[in-house]
DNA sequence: CGCGCAATTGATTGATGTCAATTGGAGTGG
DNA sequence: CCACTCCAATTGACATCAATCAATTGCGCG
């Protein structure tokens, strides 16, 4: 299931949490100096590989560094519903520090690798560096902005403004840590997966994405997205990025 | 649009934000005293009325004392979404205090009166008192549990179980602040606005609560709903309570 | 070469939306 | 107390979007 794991200090390892950071507020150095001073262990997952488990109660926050990672929710009849897509530099597990059990699981969407912090260590800092502690809460209210534009498109947009309006999510989150540009991004996602994050069938995610390619707004093959008019496509979804939160702010 | 505003400070007005803490960890004698004494001032609404603009950029936060709010997302062809509704005890607008700039608006669902506390308020608060600041957190982050079983709603959950699902849901949310027992609740909601809940037409709503009628599930007259039958009501819904933190444990 | 998974296609079904009326109660003014 | 209005709830007919079922294709990989 796993392959390696080490304990360790943040360090490096963390920069792309720092770039989470940076580009919504201003880091001072000590402040990234105590963000990289972080106790964590890293874990690598295969694809598909559940990193947390409903129902347990994880003593340790855990934070993508490669890799993209899903929140998944089951229901009894055996359907799937993402409930969120996480990439590197978000801080996944946040949720579980003050939830307590987990109300869903998370589960590798590509082969990944993941930091994993003691909740004590987050609390501790927290308190020391209240400005950080802000920053940790902060990543929590994205997530849960995201949550709310994922609601809006669940039940008020179509199939197709909906795979639209992801897409354009996709592209600005991870270009804004750096693992997109040129309007181009690696999506390592299956048709079937992207059912369970739009609420479709596989067959008809298939068919929607076909429409956005017959009406030339994107390309995708093998895993990469290629969007050819951004501002035709965020028109059509009707996108407005202000719940991404990409604006340096005193928070 | 309001009828009164006055400054003061907390004291007996924040007992459901007291109580909403109280059911998920225990408060200390000093702690409540130092909710108790935020400055705010508390303003009535009318149903229908705005409580904080979308794209706005508050200067504070607001809590309900009275009344239901919920959450708006204005989509580009006129249609809405609700994406969370707001009790007595919610403190709505925490997520304000970090995202700086609203990504929806928040109105009145029935008559309503909310208090509003100044941001520096709540960040020296949470500074000086790092457990009340964590708690504050944790306000948030339940509110984003709440929206990911939505989202599983939206997505994977048929129209009838949806609703059953949702009736679950605020049953246990409004007898966690003493406002419904015996399975009854007041639900000052109207088929209309359930539809924006749902991500359905109206029509449907109406022809969904009439199939939960006929089964013996619930009745639902003037704004008063009963479950008839709870524990048959959660196993139709296949609703889980874990995602309400309905427990009292220290975060 | 053959296996397995992802993508694709076609035919059909089913759930929910839309449009258009109708009913019923609560308030309001005469 | 009676029109009258307004809004919420309700109903029926029909249209549409997306699900389901069942193949088929294409590709990477041992």
């Amino acid at each position: 299931m796993t392959f390696d794991a080490e304990q360790t200090t943040a360090s490096a390892e963390i920069s792309p949490l720092l770039r989470f950071f940076q580009r919504r507020d201003r880091l001072g150095r000590e402040e990234q100096a105590l963000i990289e001073a972080l106790p964590l262990r890293t874990q690598r997952f295969r694809r598909g590989d559940e990193i947390i488990r409903q129902h347990s109660r994880p003593l340790e926050s855990c934070l993508i560094l490669d890799g993209f990672a899903a929140r998944l929710l089951h229901m009894a009849d055996g359907k799937r519903q993402i409930t969120a897509v996480h990439i590197p530099g978000d801080f996944v597990d946040l949720h579980g520090l003050l939830l307590k059990v987990m109300d869903h699981s998370v589960t590798a969407v590509s082969d990944c690798r993941a930091a994993f912090v003691p909740h004590p260590a987050i609390i501790q800092l927290a308190e020391q560096a209240p400005h950080i502690g802000r920053l940790f809460w902060m990543s929590t209210t994205i997530d849960a902005a995201i949550q709310r534009a994922w609601i809006g498109c669940l039940g008020r947009r179509s199939a197709v403004t909906h795979l639209a309006y992801l897409i354009c999510e996709m592209y600005l989150r991870l270009n804004a840590v750096d693992l997109a540009s040129d309007n181009r991004m690696g999506l390592p996602v299956t048709q079937s997966e992207m059912s369970d994050i739009l609420g479709l069938s596989a067959v008809h995610v298939n068919r929607v994405v076909q429409e956005l390619r017959r009406t030339g707004l994107i390309s995708w093959v093998k895993g990469e997205v290629t969007i050819l008019d951004f501002d035709r496509l965020t028109e059509f979804a009707d996108f407005d990025p202000t719940y991404l939160n990409l604006m340096r702010q005193p928070r």
